[in-house]
DNA sequence: TTAAGTGCAAATTATTTGCAGTAAG
DNA sequence: CTTACTGCAAATAATTTGCACTTAA
């Protein structure tokens, strides 16, 4: 053991958990640490559907329902934690990764990855038109399997 | 009257209709033509939902049922006639201009329409993961109000 | 004639909401 | 304590589907 020992050990995944929803002003309430841990535990970049984080609360044995999930990665968005991905209509996609990025999306799998940004160069983009300014520029690569 | 004095006259946009249906081998059956004029009957570009498509048939006095529209939506985006485009996961917008080019998209209103495709350039490009080969780049500006 | 196309109503899927109960500050 | 949060079940919205009927070729 290293540094301060009368600090009870948290594991870094819930410090992570903790500071993220700090961020935000989001009161760190049980089923919101779970998906935060879920989320941002690792400290890695993440895509999720609702279902898919729910599912994955369930395997670390949290239990959220559904209802929650939707409403919390919901206020999650609003907060700026996360980025809301729409790619086929039928279901979103939720990025930890809330920088202005492209993304890689199989069309036959459903599967949405990043895709490194700093290969992505737009020489020139449309201008906005009269009265606008541009919030985002989304970009997705559609792939299919060779 | 100029020439062709011998074939009854053919409002133009039911030429363009028929045109567009033949080019994918579709029966043009009342329904379908009725959307394909209203589509693509005046030679311009379009991007419509199935409900604004179907509030157009009605407004013209054509009778289609929703669930028509619906499928015939798909059967014109599976014969290449049409291209859908999501951009806020609640509803498909479906273009008549099948070519991979920018949209800009009003984020309160729910507009979505062509960006000059002359005033994108990507300089530089994500390489496709392995196995994979890239089938379109979206590129959806998302505008808000200034 | 006959396979393709259509219309309706019911089903499905993703998501939201009303409201009563629970918990964080 | 008090207000925000949660969970459930029911509501909603966009879209699809099963199936009997119709129509273009």
């Amino acid at each position: 053991m290293t540094a301060t020992p009368n600090c009870p050990a948290v594991a870094p995944a819930s410090q992570r958990a903790i500071v993220w929803l700090a961020r935000a002003d989001l009161r760190p309430t049980r089923q919101r640490m779970a998906l935060a841990e879920a989320l941002v535990g690792d400290g890695e970049h993440r895509h999720v559907t609702a279902e898919s984080l729910y599912a994955a609360a369930l395997e670390r044995g949290e239990s959220v329902s559904l209802a929650t999930v939707y409403n919390t990665l919901r206020a999650f968005c609003q907060a700026g934690l996360l980025a809301e991905i729409t790619v086929d209509g039928t279901k979103s996609y939720f990025d930890t990764n809330t920088h202005d990025h492209p993304h890689f999306y199989w069309e036959d799998s459903g599967r949405l990855i990043d895709a490194p940004a700093d290969q992505l160069q737009i020489a020139r983009l449309p201008q906005a038109p009269e009265g606008t300014e541009i919030a985002s520029v989304d970009v997705i690569i559609r792939l299919r399997r060779r």
